[in-house]
DNA sequence: CTAGCGTGTTGAACCGCTTCGACGATCCGG
DNA sequence: CCGGATCGTCGAAGCGGTTCAACACGCTAG
């Protein structure tokens, strides 16, 4: 491998030209720039990372955290990811990947000078992953919302809000029973927040607009889904406008309740929060709430970045919502028939 | 940061010992690696990755290169990296995330020392990248099969055996006319070597099985499972089975055969080519020949590890198909009745 | 008693790059 | 014609480790 050296001596300057030609703090002569690049072209020179990394303190890595098992939904996570690295690049970094549970993780990439910031999905209420972050020197933003995010920058779709519009959607379509299926009962035994900021936006929506709402914890397998369905229709079996917050459960979802002899988008209203492509790749396209997963990504990305550079304060932002209607939802008993 | 001078210093001993305490590459009394133990406890000392890269040559880094686009099936792809990611901890490696398209990755780490291997996923036929990494210093191993390796280690399952044993299960149980539910035709038609294997496997069974076999091609959304199915149904009326080569497409699949009218497990005998999560995730679980991406996973990184220690030589490995009946397949026609 | 050995430790060179201070040259205004 | 900027380039000092040759020490064997 060619280093700087060889550069510097083939294309008769110091090693110290060569060095600023490539990083442009300093300005160089247009023909000792040409005859440096020349230089490089020919040797085919890449600087070499870790004596980049060693002289400037800077890696040009960021670690991202994601959860590599079950639990949350896998297109969801890809979705993220893709958003975290592509964005990545647009600021010339790579992305190193840890593992949820690799917790001594931070530790190592963080204490050894891996990586010159963090991105974290899937942030718990109570995560104990959080303090830790919070005590490097790397800048840090979570996906996710933590009970305290100790001055760290985190990002997520405002669930909250999007419970809100949910329900306000089905009311005004004429509602009066709307449920939420949810998460499976682990993820919100965790404090996940995001499920409790969705409860809390439907109740809130619900109560004033007058509209019942009963919550029911799904399972993302069929069985689970089913016995969700059965339960809901059970013990509220007036409902007829459904939020499904659970992309893994959605189809099965769906496939029981036309077991049980209910028309999705006539019968039964139902309201997705999940990626649009899952939502379109039901058995008819679903009105839905997107989960921009990669805009997330990216916009985290683009938080952890501005960090970097400038001293830009830890801030946290929650992505608007936005409601597709699509063939899944239909007016209600209540609708103003006309 | 403290540094490996600091810990000399507060264990009283050079910065020599302390590496070596570190590596194990020479021998150290036991009170003196005791002290030197005691005082990077006190101090919180990490080596600086940059620092060891440089002097050391070695990053404790590998890349690993997937496909966070569409196309091939998002679970798939997890397993995959988390079978990768896991193994290379216990090399203690960290992973660097490439995506598929940016082919100058390959380039950048390779060439900038950032990892001291490779492993890619999802390679076609005639794949690019791949004289590519031939040439790069670093070990690659790649996940599937390229028309010619050059000299790489390769790891896949044997799709050719999975397609034999899936048309000799089916023949076993009497069926006389199977066919193949496969990939979407962009897949085939970039030669994506796991699509042409199976087929060529499926093919030769059937031929020695005297069984027909009919290929269709198949587009992971909704509509395109449907086509697929109803066309198989018109030009191969007399099909009883079906092996599912696409996990995308396999829920709607099983949901266009049951709106036709057939009872899967009965009218209708379907074996899957999918991790065994997706099979059991189905409406029933379905009899399926494993894709242990996970395993697959692990397997490329202890090949890749191997090559970087001693000096083996590269190999392909494939993995033996195992098929696991469930409840998705039944006796054709011709079984013996009795 | 000494030559020779193995064990444990050390000093110093080096890995390849960034960056700071300095320096020569060119250009300007006065 | 001179003093002071400005511009472009250079030399050298790190950055924080690894590793090799060398050495001090206590032993054993001769």
């Amino acid at each position: 491998m060619a280093t700087i050296d060889d550069v510097a001596r083939t294309a008769g300057v110091s090693t110290s030209t060569v060095s600023y030609v490539l990083s442009g703090k300093r300005p160089i002569s247009a023909p000792t720039r040409a005859r440096v690049e020349r230089a490089i072209e020919k040797l085919g020179y890449r600087p070499h990372a870790g004596a980049r990394a060693l002289a400037s303190a800077r890696t040009n890595v960021i670690a991202l955290m994601a959860p590599l098992r079950v639990g949350v939904s896998v297109p969801v996570i890809m979705q993220f990811v893709a958003g975290v690295v592509t964005r990545a690049r647009d600021f010339d970094h790579d992305v190193l990947l840890l593992t949820q549970d690799d917790v001594s993780g931070l530790d190592r990439v963080t204490g050894g000078s891996m990586v010159d910031a963090l991105v974290m999905m899937d942030i718990e209420a109570d995560d104990p992953r959080v303090p830790l972050v919070a005590a490097a020197k790397q800048p840090t933003v979570l996906i996710g919302l933590p009970q305290d995010p100790e001055g760290l920058s985190c990002v997520d779709l405002d669930f909250e809000a999007a419970g809100r519009l949910a329900v306000r959607h089905l009311a005004h379509a004429g509602h009066t029973d709307v449920a939420l299926i949810g998460s499976p009962p682990e993820v919100l035994r965790r404090h996940t927040s995001y499920a409790e900021r969705m409860m809390r936006g439907l109740r809130d929506q619900a109560r004033s607009s007058g509209v019942t709402v009963k919550v029911e914890a799904c399972d993302s397998s069929p069985a689970g889904a089913a016995t969700a369905v059965d339960a809901l229709l059970s013990t509220a079996p007036d409902t007829t406008g459904i939020v499904v917050h659970n992309e893994g459960a959605l189809p099965h979802v769906l496939a029981r309740l036309a077991e049980r002899g209910l028309v999705v988008g006539s019968d039964m209203s139902v309201v997705a929060v999940c990626p649009r492509d899952v939502a379109l790749s039901q058995r008819i396209p679903m009105t839905s709430i997107d989960l921009p997963a990669e805009d997330i990504g990216k916009v985290a990305v683009d938080m952890v970045m501005a960090r970097l550079e400038g001293e830009q304060p830890s801030e946290t932002r929650l992505l608007a919502p936005v409601l597709t209607e699509r063939d899944s939802s239909a007016p209600g008993p209540a609708a103003d028939v006309g």
